[in-house]
DNA sequence: CTGAAAGCGCTAACAA
DNA sequence: TTGTTAGCGCTTTCAG
């Protein structure tokens, strides 16, 4: 085994408890004393080991971060950024993936339970009942989903989504689509709700949808038979499948269908036709979870989004 | 606290060790003393606590991953992977990320160091001299590196790159750029030296440059007043830069410049023109570190990696 | 300011 | 098969 605290008592010539002093508690040390322990902690290559120290601290210094699927490019920039904030504050942070299934959610948050501070639990599909017995259990952050009592970061996609319908009437769209997510994604729900009565426009839901590019791929002969020459999709990466489907059967975006995303991800500003998309501040979200994990603040922070128009909108074929 | 192992004891009127050995030995305990200390167990939410575990056994069962830019899709694939693996096994998965930095990189094996069995790191950025003081302080497997004595799984990128170039050479390329990626990285070494010497085609080196979209739209200048019709580059994130700069110059590909990546992520599929690429096997080698790592076993992986011809590639101009 | 001692939750010999 | 005991590396009273 590696070098402990005892052997650096040792080296120096001191008891333990000023060794641990040393480290925890540097102000109630000597600085003599506090200086050349630290040389010889250094010269042995000393590092407290955090286990140990859980044991008696009750703390781990750990987080964990669960996401509904690692490969969504919704997530990654998110994940950056929490384990940037979770390491500034000298935190590690375990990252797994549920596969967009609910019962691996609550096996993550009972498996990570004994050996983080605090989870912070993005985009869950489970239901309100069982997540209100999840996070009873250790502290919580949800990101995109309100619960009561639990802080949360959620992004204001209701108002989003409105904005974008509201670009599709703007563009004299008439009857359009929203080809929603997951069942149990608040976000979709959210999505539905702001969306259901925008002025002039007449909305035809399809879904529920897997999130992602083969569930907007299996949509399109749907949203193709639908009538409507415009779509809010859940996501971009449903929205890039749903154009890569739609451009099978011949239908243009946004030539014949405009189509917008929701994300602001890489890969929907990568693609072409660009996607118009209502950004998401995936990046602060991460950071602010992680933050407010740490403070143990009790908030709900809501960030804002905001549309961006690039190309897979336009008007109404036929419009002038 | 928590329920412990004392609680489950009390409750049951067995000693703890007998709880203990019902966890971690079962054949050791008689069957009914067994299912009467899991029902209780399971009544009381016993859960085993890891980190105590962990200071007797000396293992963690926690894995730690490490990788350049966890914005970089390349990535994402290959950390999903990894976690599956853990997670099948009973690990659990540190993830971090170095912003390219060599620095970050040793300070992050550092750190994780007293808190995991092992620990992936992929694409490293160090040099040789620096990783080989890293590896002597824990199990590692490296990813896309190759070091004397270390455990490794790496693409055979060169053999990719040369495969790439010869594509280019078929359809008639005679003088064609290699843009390559960051001073640090072994990746783009080899693929310096696989494609030195291509028959029939001349190569010249545009580099080092970031591996990011930035760095491929950086060099778009460079390439396009390189009288090249070809380009390989780095990854698929550079060669999308790339596009996009001489896009900006108005010089269309494949039209008046082909275009390589190198990755097969998702991006550069679904990106227009759809990349022309070489695959990398980048979740089987998440799995595989992973499974290397956990078995400790001593193995040079080598994955193969494949051309996907798509739409960023055409004959030069003016050929027939 | 420093040392002594107890104990965090668990495992691992060793006995019984 | 089960209980006893010691101890993993560290922090934290409590004395000195």
């Amino acid at each position: 085994m590696a070098v402990t605290i005892r052997d650096v008592a040792h080296a120096c010539g001191v008891h333990v408890s000023t060794v641990s002093r040393t480290f925890s508690a540097p102000h109630m040390v000597n600085a003599e004393t506090r200086t050349r322990v630290l040389a010889v902690a250094e010269r042995l290559g000393y590092r407290p080991n955090r286990a140990a120290r859980s044991l008696t601290t009750g703390r781990t210094d750990n987080l964990g971060l669960i996401v509904a699927d690692l490969s969504n490019p919704f997530f990654p920039p998110l994940i950056k950024a929490a384990q940037a904030a979770a390491r500034a504050q000298d935190y590690h942070l375990f990252v797994a993936d549920t596969d967009e299934d609910p019962a691996k959610e609550q096996e993550l948050v009972h498996a990570f339970s004994k050996q983080v501070d605090g989870i912070v639990l993005c985009s869950p599909r489970s239901s309100n009942r069982a997540l209100e017995q999840l996070v009873e259990t250790i502290p919580f952050v949800l990101v995109n989903r309100r619960l009561r009592g639990v802080t949360t970061v959620v992004m204001d996609v209701a108002r989003g989504a409105r904005t974008a319908m509201e670009h599709l009437a703007g563009l004299g769209h008439r009857r359009v689509a929203l080809v929603s997510g997951p069942a149990g994604s608040w976000t979709s729900g959210e999505i539905r709700k702001a969306v259901a009565d925008v002025p002039g426009l007449e909305t035809v839901v399809i879904g529920p949808n897997a999130p992602t590019e083969e569930g907007g791929v299996g949509v399109a002969a749907q949203v193709a038979a639908a009538g409507v020459t415009g779509v809010l999709a859940y996501n971009d990466l449903v929205a890039i499948g749903l154009i890569e489907g739609l451009d099978e059967l011949g239908v243009g975006v946004p030539g014949d269908i405009s189509v917008i995303g929701i994300d602001g991800s890489i890969t929907g500003r990568l693609y072409r036709p660009k996607l118009t998309t209502v950004a998401m501040p995936t990046a602060d979200a991460g950071r602010m979870a992680v933050d407010l994990l740490i403070k143990s603040m009790s908030a709900a922070t809501v960030l804002e989004t905001h549309l961006v128009v690039r190309e897979s909108t336009a008007p109404p074929k036929g419009l002038p």
